[in-house]
DNA sequence: TATTTGGGTGGACAATCTGTACAGCTACTG
DNA sequence: CAGTAGCTGTACAGATTGTCCACCCAAATA
């Protein structure tokens, strides 16, 4: 359940550059073209690599806010249709149930803090939940990044 | 600053299979190569599409603990240098500064849930850092998507 | 109404890459 | 020692890419 360095150089050099094909990828790195694909192949396999999806921004989209949103469910009703209906909601990028004293949260966007109070409104009127809380994300000095984990892993992994 | 129906065709297909090729993403959506090319060039230009980077699964890494820490600094040292530092930690996945009773909010991984405590013992030991609270995510009914707000905005974008 | 301009079509070309297969070599393991 | 896994180098046919071009159409502009 570890990469080594191989294939951490792989992944970023493919982060860097994904547009480069199997053939450069096996030039930059010094190794037969097989091999990178071999690699691939198998960290594909082992669900390191889940995929290579455009990477969307939602602010280029006119979704300028960012907001994650905690809220607290009816414990009767339980987790899932409150999931489900929350998928229902483009805005609602992703969710998650935590520990603590609220049970769900929610990274969501919208086109102005006007428009957030829409997407607000629309969580709170799913089915089963009892109250909500959000924070405005200002700024993200670090945006979600792989990179660096990716890169310490190496330190055990051979190679 | 609207994508229209067919960049999100485009946008949902690569993102369903990320490894098609221009030449079959126009055969599937019954346009000229030269049309797709040129689409996916403009997104990119204008920042809808940020990148094609392999998607890694941190669960797949060994991190199977995420959560949640939202911290309070110490107002004047500022964000900046609190987020330099938190930058450096691989295991800080993502840093946003918020509005609300605390500071910042990071997402952070950690292979257990006893090494999560040393990676929070890391974000307080951040000079800055005067106080972290954090959640655990549980699990993730709905992971990152970006989908479903791509082919929402359709609606308003002709073609 | 005449004219730009942006975007799409279809076609063509050379250069390159991909998928796949095979044989040889090395390191590790039972 | 034999077997297995992984890397290398090589090979070949078929598909794709990067470009460029001429032409067409619709909307905005003069």
């Amino acid at each position: 359940m570890t990469i080594d360095r191989l294939d951490a150089r792989l992944i970023s050099l493919l982060t860097e550059e994904p547009k480069l094909g199997v053939l450069e990828c096996s030039r930059r790195l010094g190794v037969a073209r097989g091999t990178v694909q071999a690699r691939l192949d198998r960290l594909a396999e082992r669900g390191v690599i889940t995929g290579y999806g455009p990477d969307v921004a939602p602010a280029a989209l006119g979704y300028d806010v960012t907001a994650f949103v905690t809220l607290q469910i009816r414990q009767v009703s339980g987790h899932d249709p409150v999931a489900d209906q929350l998928a229902g909601i483009p805005e609602v990028l992703e969710v998650h149930t935590i520990t603590g004293g609220d049970d769900m949260h929610c990274r969501v966007v919208a086109r102005s803090n006007a428009d957030l109070q829409r997407v607000i409104d629309l969580i709170v009127d799913v089915r089963g939940v009892v109250r909500t809380s959000s924070v405005i994300a200002l700024d993200t000095p670090v945006p979600y990044r792989i990179l660096p984990l990716v890169n310490d892993v190496p330190r055990r992994g051979n190679s």
